[in-house]
DNA sequence: CGACCGATCGTCT
DNA sequence: GACGATCGGTCGA
């Protein structure tokens, strides 16, 4: 049990950690923390080792660009501390954790997992998804995508505007602390629509690490 | 390796 | 009616 005390001993990061103004700040924080759901009873969690900020009304890339408010993205504009979750290509959910002061719709998208607890729940999650592929016990890209964390961590539309303090979703630091010179930072991926904002550096990944999506130097 | 393609559906125009 | 903050498969070099 060794990794569940480890899960226990951790700190849930307190609400002030995202009510911080600068959401590249946090989004490069975020690294090395651990995401842990607990969804239909059961226990999952990875290290973040991938983020990307959207920054709010004047990133083109953002879904709040230009101050747009709809009920899909009404959870950008409450107080951070809070998950936005939402369809994508009608299969994918992408989970974003939102920052900042109410009104200043921020979120930081959490892109690829090291697969830290709950190894095994995640690997029949992905084969129900994904029926006759098989996965290594020790497959480190069961999280690696944003579409593929939210399945291996049980992550659905329901789980949007939800604490991230809460019983069924928490971020945790348990000590470890990324060396500064291996967090990379680079344009964000799949944005090529946001004009010159698709060029904004505002990904940041762990350097060569096997569980990050897409370019890992 | 890189380029391309289909899946699939809620959301917004 | 069009379009994705994606993924896994295929095809060709």
């Amino acid at each position: 049990m060794k990794g569940k005390s480890l899960l226990q001993e951790a700190d849930i990061l307190p609400v002030e950690f995202y009510q911080r103004s600068n959401v590249l700040q946090i989004a490069q924080q975020l690294i090395g923390k651990i995401l842990c759901t607990r969804i239909d009873g059961i226990v999952t969690a990875g290290r973040i080792v991938e983020t990307e900020a959207y920054a709010g009304i004047h990133d083109r890339a953002s879904h709040a660009f230009g101050g747009r408010q709809t009920a899909r993205v009404a959870p950008m504009y409450a107080h951070g501390g809070i998950s936005y979750v939402y369809l994508c290509y009608g299969i994918h959910h992408l989970f974003n954790v939102v920052t900042n002061k109410a009104d200043i719709p921020h979120a930081i998208l959490i892109r690829a997992l090291e697969p830290v607890w709950g190894i095994e729940a995640m690997r029949e999650r992905l084969t129900v998804s994904n029926p006759g592929r098989s996965i290594a016990a020790n497959d480190m890209t069961i999280a690696r995508g944003p579409g593929k964390l939210s399945r291996a961590l049980g992550i659905e539309t329901r789980h949007t505007a939800m604490s991230l303090m809460g019983p069924e979703i928490q971020i945790m630091d348990d000590g470890f602390r990324q060396p500064a010179r291996s967090v990379m930072r680079g344009p964000r991926i799949g944005v090529d629509y946001a004009g010159d904002d698709a060029a904004l550096p505002y990904r940041f990944f762990v350097k060569d690490h096997p569980a990050v999506s897409g370019r890992s130097r």
